[in-house]
DNA sequence: GCTACCACACTTGTATGGTAGCATTGAACT
DNA sequence: AGTTCAATGCTACCATACAAGTGTGGTAGC
């Protein structure tokens, strides 16, 4: 949920979107040991800002803060993962039978362009470029229906989630079966077919599961 | 999502904890202005613990915080409060169906003992109790779906819906069908009657509906 | 060699002073 | 009278200092 609004460049937001970006993309893996004193010195500020981002990194549950030992990354909880995927799959199914109902001409056209990148973005073989359209895809289904709010919330749900998947994403990734459902639920909500829709939404969902016991196997220091 | 940690007896916490409970209750009605150094005085502490909570409540949109101008409790926002509503359907319904497959027998008896609550609250004409235990409720069943994140993250959302809810209770407010629902779906759980309990669990929800036209007509300045 | 203990180097939590920016007020000016 | 603008008092923001808890390594005593 991004309306905690104080001036975008402050210190203290800086700091926050920072380290909330390399967390989630695994530059800072879990279990990662932080130490405000550590950041104020790499972010060049005094700790007072850096404390406040760790506060609200913790809220969010993306760090540990343990009181007067130290804050960590926090280790991707399988159970979250699941509610995670849990919570999309009802929500992203509503939603797109919302549009189905009803979706404004100029996200539509923005669907498309998205889909014209992801091609592009698949055939050059750039997976980070590919998984962030792939976000940006449902982002536009739920703005289209008007839910932005919810797909925020979505989002801070699907932390755990999407660090499981950005693991998956370096084991072994075939983004083309994801693209084609993509283009195929842009078409049923052309056609104005809910049913279709939702289960093209519920497969494509499905197609996107990490599997943990896996994933434990190999990476067992960042699952819990 | 309460997962916040650190010490629960420590100044910054009960600051947060205090303060979000009177937001959520109207007691600091919606456009209050807060003032770090006013709230140290009222808790007898220093701005850092105060500062620190009203960046948690920031992040959760339960204040807003303007950089040099102040911070006040937000207002309700209508389409946020419209969200919440579409959330919690959503969800509600897929956790009843689940619960249908499988509920742990202790959280149906955790059920029935707030339904019997619930019927004595009700005829001491205590609705603040009655709120509550209407949302231990519906807590209780995603406890027993063991999808207690998707009710925190719901939580999380639905603060402006329940704070529209709150004023909605004190204009007027029927538990009687609201009672008979819930005891419907308890013993639709039962029956492990999915269709049926989620039937009952959609209209439900309909009648918590709090009208927001009206609300806004009656109090202009608490909605956005 | 083993254990108990203590000093020290960490950590986060809290207090406080100073800074920059916004808003209001009121006086000077047109 | 209406307008401009500077003084003033407010705010959140940040830096710094101190307090308090935790873990660790070294050392004295056995």
């Amino acid at each position: 949920m991004d309306w905690s609004s104080q001036q975008p460049g402050s210190a203290g937001n800086v700091v926050y979107s920072r380290l909330k970006h390399q967390i989630l993309t695994l530059e800072l893996p879990p279990g990662t040991v932080l130490s405000e004193k550590e950041m104020s010195m790499v972010f060049q500020m005094s700790r007072t800002p850096v404390r406040e981002s760790f506060v609200r990194l913790a809220q969010e549950g993306l760090v540990l803060v343990l009181p007067q030992r130290g804050t960590k990354v926090s280790l991707i909880d399988s159970e979250l993962v699941e509610e995670g995927r849990f919570m999309r799959e009802q929500l992203e199914r509503a939603v797109i039978r919302l549009a189905c109902e009803h979706f404004p001409e100029e996200m539509l056209i923005a669907l498309d362009t998205n889909l014209a990148m992801q091609q592009e973005s698949m055939e050059k073989r750039d997976d980070q470029r590919m998984f962030d359209l792939d976000e940006a895809f449902h982002r536009t289904l739920f703005e289209g229906c008007r839910k932005l709010g919810t797909w925020a919330v979505i989002q801070q749900m699907n932390s755990h989630l999407n660090r499981s998947r950005m693991l998956w994403l370096s084991t072994d990734q075939h983004w083309n079966p994801l693209y084609e459902q993509h283009k195929e639920m842009v078409e049923a909500i052309r056609r104005r077919d809910p049913n279709h829709a939702e289960r093209v939404m519920k497969m494509h969902l499905n197609l996107s599961i990490s599997n943990m016991e896996v994933l434990k196997e190999k990476y067992p220091n960042y699952i819990k």
